[in-house]
DNA sequence: TCCTGTGAAGGCTTTCACAGCT
DNA sequence: AGCTGTGAAAGCCTTCACAGGA
């Protein structure tokens, strides 16, 4: 009984959580939708309409109280716990990531970690141990995570996606760049800087053939 | 005059390049819109559509020629040349970014790098000068990039923006977690995991709810 | 027969605009 | 007066469905 929330609209709660966030501890308590509309460039329309998905959470002719609120939408994306997640591909990404405290101080621990490569298998690494990928399933049964994180190369990255989601796992966070498929109730998101490079040139190149975007 | 062709379009070409590229590898010469949205988990129909915004590639009866559809979509992206990039911030992210060599193979080279601290100031690292902050506008005077890379805390990240927009900088990849606000000509793109993971403990937390996702 | 290119339809998301509460 | 919550309108994007070419 989800009831068909848009993804769009989920995948902005973090977004204002974050900013909210910042403002408690700057000591503000309220604040009205064009505000924070203004901090995030959206529309208070949009800000507003997010919200009453969820609940009344604002008091006319004042606004929303921050810390409030803030608590409802932690608690509303799961937020209110910690989550364990399975790191699969320790090479330079994946170590980067072991490396990383930003998960953690987000809630977001990587409780364990596999590969292929014989020379890492047994090593702790930050403190994390390194499995071999063929005991994945043993692993995982023994010490079940939340969420997988795939940091392999493209080309093994569909087959360690499949593995995971024979394991259980119904989200991975994907470093690789690949598109991976994945059965309908697993939510894959993909981190691909160079995509995101790549579409950023479009307007570069358009704006270099015509240098005052508004003329003609 | 670039007209209008919808952002989430272009946003989809460069996964459209990358799997038709990886078809010219294995030998495959033409395709058709149903084989490449099999192989992207996307429908026929929107392929043919993005395609025909910027012309007519295919044969009817046949599909597209994969070599000549990647040169085209290639040139249309701007991914003809090569891009010149700066890095704003050489801590731990910083040097990853530094490190990899995944831009480079794709068309993006790091040509210079900034920081605030004077430990790191005039050092260089992994081929790449570290200037002072204080010297951008001087150095990306001498030597110009096409985009910027943030790569700093979250709390400098807008002054870091606001310097490169400053500097006639019109793409920015920013890997800090904040939003950034920026005048209208210039994008911004955000790699931000954290704010990823953040969106998909609500679908994790509501199967925890509801073990059986199709049931009332 | 197979498959593209594309108007039109459908569906989804954002924005508007205002009743109603503080 | 100020601001929320929300139906309705508008706008945007995707999908349909088919004419027409190979």
């Amino acid at each position: 009984m989800t009831d068909e929330i848009p993804e769009v609209v989920i995948e902005r709660l973090p977004l204002y959580v974050r900013t909210l966030e910042l403002l408690v501890g700057a000591g503000q308590e309220v604040i009205s939708s064009r505000e924070l509309g203004d901090l995030l460039g959206v529309t208070p329309a949009q800000i507003r309409k997010d919200l009453s998905y969820f609940g009344r959470f604002g008091k006319q002719g004042r606004g929303y109280a921050i810390a409030a609120l803030v608590g409802q939408l932690r608690s509303i994306l799961g937020l209110d716990r910690r989550w364990r997640m399975a790191l699969v591909g320790v090479g330079h990404l994946g170590r980067a990531i072991l490396a990383y405290d930003g998960f953690a101080r987000q809630g977001f621990d990587v409780a364990l970690a596999f590969d292929a490569d014989p020379r890492v298998v047994g090593t702790v690494i930050d403190g994390v141990p390194v499995h071999d990928i063929a005991v994945l399933p043993d692993e995982l049964g023994r010490s079940p995570v939340d969420i997988g994180i795939i940091a392999v190369p493209a080309r093994a990255a569909q087959a360690v996606a499949d593995r995971l989601v024979e394991c259980g796992i119904f989200s991975i966070l994907n470093y690789a760049p690949a598109t991976l498929r994945v059965p309908a109730p697993v939510h894959v998101r993909t981190v691909d800087p160079v995509l995101q490079l790549q579409s950023m040139t479009y307007y570069l190149k358009s704006a270099e053939a015509d240098p005052v975007p508004s003329g003609a």
